[in-house]
DNA sequence: AAGGCTGTTAACAATTTGGTAACCCCTTGA
DNA sequence: TCAAGGGGTTACCAAATTGTTAACAGCCTT
């Protein structure tokens, strides 16, 4: 079973937030609820979800501006946000939209039809490209795009740099075998010497800065936070 | 939630136009089927949809001659047409087209790869379906009127140009793959030399005169201001 | 038909990346 | 303690990739 969906749902409203959270959680995914504005966009930044359903009219920061605060931050340029809103009037539709949401929905609405607009959603952007983004705590690794994103900012890796990384931050706390690596990320065929490895996890703990390549001496390397 | 965009599917075998049928609405999009020739092109009118998808062998009338029919009317000239066909040789292909067809796709093909094709040529022909005005910090790109102003001054960027921009900062940050900017922008019948694309990287950095255009090498480019 | 603009390709320059060797440091164990 | 083995670091070179320029063909306008 691969790991559940996070759907974070933020709602001022406590009957809402149960209702939703609940028929949410029985469709099957990971549900963490927010309260406010502040509270949506704390939890955001903490728990990295991969849906965000912001209701507009909420305290301390409305949905747009949690919106407009989420697209700034690198990882969350592709999240998908929907925007949840009483208001059935023209003027928060555009404002919603504009905000950078990939979709409105006015309440009330029945459980039945969020589901399936939010299963619609999660489709229409789990479908391009095979999506095995790999999140571990601030840190963002995204095969299809190349990009990895630590905190705030991206780092530009060089593109073997990127394979290796990618291959031991699929496994966490694996070890990797030296061998291993070497048919993973390099293929049988091409031959390389020993020091190459070596070089290029040197490159990325550079440009990392931080270390979570951990050596495991004469066996491999491994990823560990 | 922006009008869903119509799809209009024609096929004279009644499994395949369920199952491709049901497959597009999962993704989203509003779909009109016909079984025959005649009434894709009856449909089509009556419709107006924003893509068109015809199989070859249809009754009445091929989805070569539907689609010329389509080529003669104003409001036909730029909708993206798709021929679907069993044969999967050279004549009909090209027959497809020199019809003025758009893209090409011979069956059997998995639902999965169509959706993607579909997806990619929608993006491809999104001008005038979603013209979204694309604003980030002082730029804005407005492919309504194909202009892209930057503070004060206009710029002028020709046609392959504004379509490369466009993409690129579309999504701001995210890292285009050199293959995806090729079939977003070329498509994926065209097939043009590597250095096309640099060439035209080239010319819109030149003409902005600001590089907001990043190289991620052995990968693609992204915007990023 | 001429001229200008656009899109594409080819050729070469510049840059980045990948791999190797040499050297250094650390750990281990006799 | 010292030698051996393994990994870390650096410099350097070759290969791959991209940048730049120029030339050319196709198209549209005049």
């Amino acid at each position: 079973m691969e790991p559940k969906i996070k759907i974070l749902f933020a709602d001022d409203e406590p009957d809402i937030l149960d209702i939703i959270g609940y028929n949410l959680e029985k469709e099957g995914y990971e549900v963490i609820t927010a309260k406010d504005g502040q509270q949506a966009l704390d939890l955001s930044k903490l728990h990295r979800p991969d849906l965000i359903i912001l209701d507009i009219m909420m305290p301390y920061k409305t949905g747009i501006e949690v919106c407009h605060l989420l697209r700034q931050l690198p990882d969350f340029r592709e999240t998908p946000i929907v925007m949840l809103t009483a208001l059935n009037d023209e003027t928060s539709h555009i404002k919603g939209l504009d905000s950078g949401a990939d979709d409105y929905i006015s309440k009330p609405i029945s459980t039945k039809i969020l589901m399936s607009r939010i299963n619609a959603l999660l489709r229409r952007f789990h479908k391009d490209g095979d999506s095995k983004i790999i999140k571990i705590s601030d840190m963002t690794i995204d095969p299809n795009r190349f990009m990895v994103i630590l905190g705030e900012q991206e780092i530009n890796l060089a593109k073997k740099e990127f394979e290796l990384l990618s291959l031991l931050a699929s496994k966490p706390g694996r070890v990797f075998l030296r061998n291993e690596i070497l048919s993973m990320v390099w293929g049988t065929e091409v031959i390389v010497g020993d020091r190459t490895i070596d070089v290029h996890i040197r490159k990325i703990r550079q440009k990392m800065g931080i270390d979570c390549i951990k050596t495991i001496k004469g066996v491999g390397y491994k990823f560990e936070w």
